[in-house]
DNA sequence: CACCCACTTGATCGATCATTCAAGTTCCCA
DNA sequence: TGGGAACTTGAATGATCGATCAAGTGGGTG
């Protein structure tokens, strides 16, 4: 099986999913940037919906080498790897003049009625995402105030990092993500100093 | 001038632009809907971009009257303001079943090399929500640190806003943004319990 | 009454969409 | 060496897209 073409399209998809979105991707889009003729992708894929399932399979095996294992290359402290993988985005950001942003956050406003194995596989992406940043917090656990909720937290900088990268593209002003990161920064402070009060 | 018609396009575009995003609806679904014929709606609007900016200028002017008015009927705590207005999303995102999550962040993340008048009115929309809660912030400031950002704080409370939404439509699930929220809570209430300690 | 102009009707346009398919080509295995 | 499966080529399809426009309708004004 030549799977050199298959993995050509579904790189390229991802690029394209990524900065234009779904709907406005086209297949002709695909085909021309891949150089790759419309049989050979529908030899691979029923139809453009299936070929999303693979992005998203793609990005959700590729999630520990392509994102976290280099975002957390020379980071030791628990707390300061979540906020270099924040840093990961901002560096994408301005490196795309704000074309990229959180490729599972666009789909997932994007595609209001998903295939279920579409909705499913959103789901999963930001659920490892979120257990990723969650391993860090309980890693750190005896910083933080007893009976945090590491799940909870590590969900609301998922939403933070969502929310600060569409500010920021709208505004095309880094200025806003570094804001928000800012704040969130000062609420793990504020555990981080809770924790250390008598009880 | 019959404005009546213009204005039911408009309602009308504004409910599919919410629910189905602007490029997955076409002008023959908003015609349908709204029982227009394509010769009326190209009187009042030159393209369909020009129907989008109609749109964000009908929401961004009915902010005060539709949106925080509402919100805040029955809420004197500006604190508790906050918390109402995010509550109406909340309320939002439950009756429609997911559908309904906020109208300019779909926007804002779809719309990928939008138009200077789209992208400054998605601001402008933006601006218009901070600002209002910003000044909530405001009228609450004896109760904060000194030296408090409050718009900072404002911006970041749109973020986990924007972010909350996206999770909970995602996973269909209304607990992840509750979740958010209770986090959310916790920030605030830290933020007053330090403003209380001695300095 | 006559004229005009805002507005409506709905057929129609070319472009682009996702998708299909018959006719290749390549390559492995018998 | 021959046959068949895997894969490629690229023209063609029908559907749908946003947009156009000539022919109306109706109400207000001169």
């Amino acid at each position: 099986m030549n799977s050199d073409t298959r993995q050509r399209i579904v790189m390229t998809a991802l690029e394209m999913f990524y900065v234009k979105g779904y709907n406005s991707t086209s297949i002709a889009d695909i085909l021309s940037r891949s150089q790759v003729h419309s049989g050979s992708l529908y030899h691979f894929f029923p139809g453009k919906q299936d070929l999303l399932v693979a992005v998203l399979e793609f990005y959700r095996d590729g999630i520990e080498d392509n994102l976290l294992s280099i975002a957390w290359a020379d980071q030791t402290d628990p707390i300061e790897k979540i906020f270099a993988l924040l840093n990961g985005y901002r560096i994408g950001l301005m490196m795309s003049d704000f074309q990229h942003g959180c490729p599972i956050g666009n789909l997932a406003l994007e595609i209001s009625e998903p295939d279920p194995r579409i909705r499913e596989l959103l789901d999963v992406n930001f659920a490892n995402w979120i257990d990723a940043v969650e391993r860090c917090l309980n890693s750190a656990n005896e910083r933080l105030p007893a009976g945090t909720d590491t799940h909870a937290l590590a969900e609301f900088i998922l939403t933070i990092m969502e929310g600060a990268i569409m500010q920021a593209r709208t505004a095309r002003d880094i200025a806003v993500f570094d804001r928000n990161i800012k704040v969130l920064r000062q609420h793990i402070n504020l555990l981080l100093e809770k924790a250390k009060e008598p009880s």
